[in-house]
DNA sequence: GAGTGGTCTAGACCACCCT
DNA sequence: GGGTGGTCTAGACCACTCC
């Protein structure tokens, strides 16, 4: 390549243009909502073929700073990433609000099944069939939340219409129902295959979970569910209670 | 191929491929800690390229399925996986050995360094001169941590010694430090190159982060740092206070 | 030396978008 | 029709491991 040595030293070619491409978005040549120079100027610029040059920009969607549109280029993404807390970050509209975005829930689909994955078996669910919510959120149309909830089949009609329109929290508030119990646990993992068509994002692409369960009383139940986000759209913050603090490495 | 339709529609090559592969590991045709067949005899019994197996399986090490070693073979990955209160997620020692794993910290590296790292900007840290500890822990030789702190560099050698050894909160707490306020970020990213390095992984593997900042007095101070590990190696459960529940919902 | 995974290349084909 | 990204292929070369 004619720009010699240019940014970092990956030893690998496609990691050279990887940093040069990557340095030329953070230093502003590329900016976000453009496209970027098409993948055949590139190889020519560069020096190198056109695959190596796939191969750079290929890793750098999967690090969510490209994103590609079939038939008419690459393009560099927005960034912007939401921070909530994590105690409302099951009702999150308000939260998106608060932080200038116009929110929208997009009820995907509601089905009656048993609940196959594993990651949530650690709340040790009910092994029969649920009623599954699922919904998309989004925050100014950028898509950055999927989620999946669980409840019980019983659950009555309006409510699970509730499930559909806003957070699960938010809804059983609007409906008066108690929550006693609540668990979360927070996790990374690649995006699952639904996530990937929902964010547009690639196969490996990482994102940030929440898995929760809930225990309510009057009527007493339990709802599990997952909350994914792509990890350049969302964040939580955590701030533990005081009281914790000293309670710490207290274990065996 | 002639293993025709197989698992799962993907409508591409690499991903019928993938899919064959990701079956006979859930089913344990192939088993953790083993070589799979080689790219050459997966090739020939799919009656594909080459390249098309390459795509699939560094697809599937994109996601924590598969490890390779160069000039060895490709393995299964061993499937375990810690989860820890995020309370004492920082000193997860104790954590790890009482879930049966051994434990083992090495220190990376100690450096007189600014924060460059912007997701740590949320916290407004000092933009100054500051000493960083960065280290590795280990469970049962697996390394599930990888974490960089920063601290005043008026620290005592003592102290800083133990960043080292342990824990921050833990090495902390030994000299009897009273941490005042604590805040927590978590989020998921691509594995930073250190990371990629520490943890044998490849450019966009996700993981898991916590961004904290403490605050401590007498002495009173600041400090700053990431902790990272691997998806598959490590998660946080989080049970919010309950009196916290009932304030949910309150913004604006 | 045979086998392995990883990189790089040249070139073909397709589906898509925009005139 | 010309440009774009995405997939797939055949084949070459390298560094590595194991015997």
């Amino acid at each position: 390549m004619n720009n010699s040595a240019s940014t970092s030293n990956g030893s690998t070619l496609h990691e050279i243009v990887r940093a040069e491409i990557s340095r030329r978005i953070t230093t502003g040549m590329y900016k976000p909502g453009d496209a970027i120079t098409s993948i055949a100027r590139l190889a020519e610029e560069f020096g190198v073929s056109s695959i190596t040059v796939k191969r750079a920009l290929s890793d750098l969607q999967s690090t969510g700073l490209l994103t590609s549109i079939p038939g008419k280029g690459i393009y560099v993404k927005d960034r912007f990433r939401l921070v909530c807390e994590l105690d409302v970050g099951m009702s999150a509209l308000g939260n998106i609000r608060s932080l200038g975005f116009q929110p929208k829930v997009q009820r995907i689909s509601v089905t009656k099944e048993r609940i196959e994955d594993v990651t949530l078996s650690v709340f040790n669910p009910p092994d029969r069939l649920l009623l599954c919510v699922r919904k998309v959120i989004y925050a100014d149309e950028v898509p950055i939340v999927y989620e999946s909830s669980f409840v019980p089949t019983n659950m009555s009609d309006k409510i699970v219409d509730e499930f559909g329109k806003r957070f699960i929290i938010d809804a059983l508030k609007r409906y008066k129902v108690a929550v006693k119990e609540m668990s979360f646990i927070i996790d990374a993992a690649p995006a699952s295959q639904e996530a990937q068509r929902v964010f547009s994002v690639p196969n490996s692409y990482p994102t940030l979970r929440r898995l929760y369960n809930l225990k309510t009383s009057a009527p007493t139940m339990s709802i599990v569910g997952i909350i994914e986000s792509p990890f350049d759209r969302l964040a939580c913050s955590v701030r533990p209670g005081s009281g914790r603090i000293s309670k710490m490495n207290k274990k065996k």
